[in-house]
DNA sequence: TAGCTGAGTTCGAAAAACGAACGCAAGGGA
DNA sequence: TCCCTTGCGTTCGTTTTTCGAACTCAGCTA
């Protein structure tokens, strides 16, 4: 077994870890949610070389974490990198990273941008919940069992 | 810039992002909270390459989410691997991953190992909520804001 | 007809990962 | 004493991935 192989492992878990784990995805996934779409722009933004790029775009497409939606540039038709409802549901696990971050690696300057609800103007937390009674869990109140 | 680079922006979700979007980081963190401790069993159980896996235990004590813990066995000191309080605090980020593995990448067969809340047996989801008003947020509910 | 732009592709060089063998410290058995 | 074993790495030559500069290509514009 290698790498590859925990992406086609029957665990829940190991699947998303492979596919996100892959070097340059996380970071490109954070850029999709700060609202880059073109491959010009997360090129230069982040500046990790086109063939990987390339790749990873590829890569996400072929998950349905990203579409390629058409737009008019210049009237000519050209395509963008977007979120589809998959994609949007890696939110939780950017969040939960930032939460962490702000936590554990907050920088002496202040962070780069701000987060809070449009509603209410409150701050962003990611968190972990039991879906019977509701309580906020950690590691220790959670039981693995393993599949026979 | 360069992949490196982003571990020491000064932003809080791009530094987490850097260090856990390390090829193996994540299955590695994942075999962690799956009770794993030992230099050999993390080596058979994932198939890593003896120095590779090295060099991630030795990123995660640097980083303070691994600690060396000195065990007893066949009268001699050995050392494991075990989490500190704040690679404890990634447990919503594996439990994020879980959470959109279960929805979306839920394999035919049954999951490797299941998950309960000790104290009511129910059963483990992450979310994003408000801090203010206690909602659950998507990407969409909330405002990204840049610093000056 | 030539130039421009965005989005890739190509390909040789550099970096990272692989994997088999080796090193090493400490305990146990002959 | 000497050798074997165990757990945990380190070494080093080979393979895989990534880099990065140059190239391609389609379609619009001058």
């Amino acid at each position: 077994m290698s790498y590859a192989d925990f992406a086609s492992l029957p665990c829940t878990l190991s699947r998303p870890a492979a596919l996100l784990g892959e070097r340059w995805t996380l970071l490109l996934l954070r850029q999709v949610f700060l609202g880059t779409r073109r491959f010009e722009d997360f090129q230069s933004t982040m500046d990790i070389s086109r063939s990987v790029l390339t790749d990873r775009l590829n890569v996400l497409l072929q998950e349905e974490v990203l579409k390629r939606v058409p737009y008019q540039q210049d009237g000519r038709t050209r395509y963008e990198y977007r979120l589809t409802t998959k994609g949007r549901d890696l939110y939780p696990v950017l969040m939960a990273l930032r939460t962490w971050g702000e936590k554990w690696m907050a920088p002496e300057e202040d962070e780069s941008f701000h987060l809070h609800h449009r509603d209410c103007g409150g701050g962003v937390r990611a968190k972990v919940e039991c879906t019977g009674c509701g309580a906020e869990l950690t590691a220790r109140d959670v039981q693995v069992t393993a599949r026979s």
